[in-house]
DNA sequence: TTGATTTGACCAGA
DNA sequence: TCTGGTCAAATCAA
């Protein structure tokens, strides 16, 4: 009998090195050109399915809500790493199949801070042409940032702006532990993610770098009004979920533009913004 | 009933 | 040889 394992699924020829080293070590973020790789289709012999992994188109950013890119995932994976206090867990598009889309991405918490950091490792770009969500999320606790008290601002993907049903179950469970997190402890935490599929502006701060949120640039007064949202969820409780499309916030000069987050491991501060 | 998640095993790369 | 990435059956949840 033969194994189910010899059953390989899709399997992809990729020659992505070229791409790796022209932006360096395979650690480097890596800022997919165009936010589109030169993706053949799927073809080529079973086995390359586990494609060498520096070969592999890849890129790092650092979050707190790993799961608001805009895109549906699928778990499939979950694994505990040598030397790592955090198990890593493995998500593909969820339309890998559909759409041979064949973006992946690994979550991997960093810390157990409150929120925990997490780092986000994806591979290859997305083929699916799915719409990327482009309804962020605001989720402000605690009406004013006054000092020590939690102040949580989050512009993350949501569900109302096209994305499918369990997309916005997800993200709900999302929102939750979220919330759960917020409430335990006075924090702050700015995280952004909206659509990707534009792979520009595109910033995020390490927890130690975030914003104050007393800073004149940024603050959540200075949030520009927001397009009438089609949907607004508010908590009675008093937090506070709005939602808009299309909303894009960008801090001039000195100041990173905010739109989705990235994190620049190395130097990559130069020229566009990383991805 | 259907789709998503969990989890142990397999396999390839380092 | 070890570690990490993926598969797929079993299980869970909606």
């Amino acid at each position: 009998m033969a194994s189910p394992r010899l059953k390989r699924e899709q399997s992809f020829d990729f020659e992505e090195a070229s791409a790796q080293e022209a932006m360096g070590s395979a650690s480097a973020s890596y800022s997919p050109p165009g936010g589109v790789f030169g993706i053949s289709p799927p073809e080529s012999s079973p086995r390359d399915g586990r494609k060498r992994r520096k070969d592999r188109p890849s890129w790092v950013k650092r979050t707190f809500t790993p799961h608001f890119d805009g895109h549906l995932w699928r778990k499939y994976g979950q694994k505990n790493i040598k030397d790592s206090s955090f198990p890593r867990l493995y998500y593909r598009c969820s339309y890998r199949e559909d759409r041979q889309c064949l973006a992946s991405k690994l979550v991997q918490q960093e810390n157990d801070d409150d929120p925990p950091l997490y780092k986000v490792t994806y591979t290859y770009e997305h083929t699916c042409n799915t719409t990327p969500v482009p309804t962020p999320d605001v989720v402000a606790e605690q009406p004013a940032p006054a000092a020590g008290d939690a102040y949580l601002l989050r512009f993350g993907s949501s569900a109302s702006g096209g994305i499918h049903g369990d997309a916005h179950q997800q993200i709900e469970r999302d929102q939750r532990q979220q919330q759960q997190h917020s409430a335990r402890r006075p924090f702050m935490m700015l995280s952004f993610d909206s659509s990707s599929h534009l792979h520009e502006q595109q910033h995020e701060f390490p927890p130690d770098q975030l914003p104050s949120a007393a800073s004149p640039s940024f603050t959540a007064e200075a949030l520009p009004p927001p397009v009438p949202p089609p949907t607004t969820t508010t908590n009675d409780g008093g937090d506070l979920f709005s939602t808009w499309d299309s909303f894009r916030y960008g801090l001039d000069d000195d100041h990173a533009h905010l739109g989705n987050h990235v994190y620049l491991p190395d130097d990559c501060s130069g020229g566009d913004d990383n991805y």
